[in-house]
DNA sequence: GCGAGAAGTATACCCAGTGCAGTTATCGCC
DNA sequence: GGCGATAACTGCACTGGGTATACTTCTCGC
């Protein structure tokens, strides 16, 4: 398989590159010294392009290190459109997040990897970068409504949207604490599946047996 | 029952007079000219104080419009713990959803009020605002958490606040959307009820019969 | 009415984000 | 290989949110 880079133009291979340094500078540094602490006019010379250039590249500096999230905001409409016939869509969504806890996906919040830890804390330190994550997952809700569409009158499918998204954040927020906390993945992990089991069964069964 | 005021030395009822000058001075400003066409320095002159003043009473611009929902941020948290012996936290949830939709209470966006509507169709045309509300929401799931707990085991009880915080907020965005439209309130009134009844359904009873 | 301390002000500053005008590099085509 | 078109990049100046500091003015309790 080649590499995606080769079928590219130099000009669009320089684009990626440059966009890669700012993110790779600003991540870095934000990481040594803290979100607040690091200027973009810092990052940008780290970088070695202009300021002007970096927000070309990235609109806002919270978008330095949240982009990464962009890409996986779409994910659970994806999984609900590609499920096969028949399946519902909650099963199918639950499958998908046993299988990125398998595979201890970042965004699961199961992940002992370093860097994967050291980034969740930014999150976590950063009250500006917490709610920009809250915007990108509200978008999220809107893109699983709409690949709901069909499987149910409209409120339902606006309603379990947000159930889902909310779900997988709080199922996501435990692991990240537990791990902060000193966990290792594997340690965490039969947890993890137990509490996405619970969730997916409250989801599909609903609270009115579990709280009084 | 004497005003609020009455008992309060001069200084405090000062201070509480030179808020709400600052907080009326911005919304009249922002519902006129748009959120980001008003800076805070012209709000500051229309409220007759410096602008380190205003910044001493609302610690962002955003909280210029927003500080009013920090009023109801733990107002689910109440209900629960306010609810009669023995009756489940949903169905007070509930019941006071219900109560709230009677009295067209703006949070619930049932209100046709014009006042009211141009406020709503302030946070929805204005990203930042939208954004902060998104934060105030998720500290009213933290305190519908605490409030929740001991009715189940801690997971179950962040998960129900999460999803019933979630579900209110679409329910009280579709009768903005709603209204919006040109609907009165009045004319909306049934079926935002009828709404409320099935979302409490499925947090009751389950997604799993109505999305397929 | 007096001293303590809170509220308010003026000024200067930092930094994120934008508009603009000019330079440099890549592209497609001859 | 050279040449215009055009996209990427840069420097600079500006707006506007938010903060630090040092100073003045007011209210409170005695």
């Amino acid at each position: 398989m080649l590499s995606s880079d080769e079928q590219l133009g130099l000009r669009e291979r320089k684009k990626l590159r440059t966009r890669q340094a700012i993110s790779d500078a600003a991540v870095t540094l934000f990481l040594a010294a803290g979100f607040d602490h690091v200027s973009v006019a810092e990052v940008a010379e780290a970088a070695e392009v202009s300021r002007r250039t970096l927000f070309a590249y990235f609109p806002t500096k919270e978008d330095l290190v949240l982009h990464r999230f962009a890409d996986h905001e779409d994910e659970p409409a994806r999984v609900v459109r590609a499920r096969p016939d028949g399946q519902p869509p909650l099963d199918a969504l639950h499958e998908h997040l046993l299988d990125r806890l398998a595979h201890r996906d970042a965004n699961t919040g199961l992940s002992d990897d370093p860097e994967v830890m050291a980034f969740h804390r930014l999150l976590t330190d950063t009250p500006s970068l917490g709610a920009r994550l809250l915007e990108y997952l509200d978008r999220g809700v809107r893109t699983l409504a709409d690949a709901l569409a069909g499987s149910g009158d409209d409120l339902t499918t606006r309603l379990a949207a947000v159930q889902v998204i909310s779900v997988q954040r709080v199922l996501a927020e435990d692991n990240v604490r537990a791990i902060t906390g000193g966990a290792t993945a594997d340690d965490r992990y039969p947890v993890a599946v137990a509490a996405a089991d619970h969730a997916y069964d409250l989801l599909r069964a609903g609270l009115a047996e579990h709280l009084r």
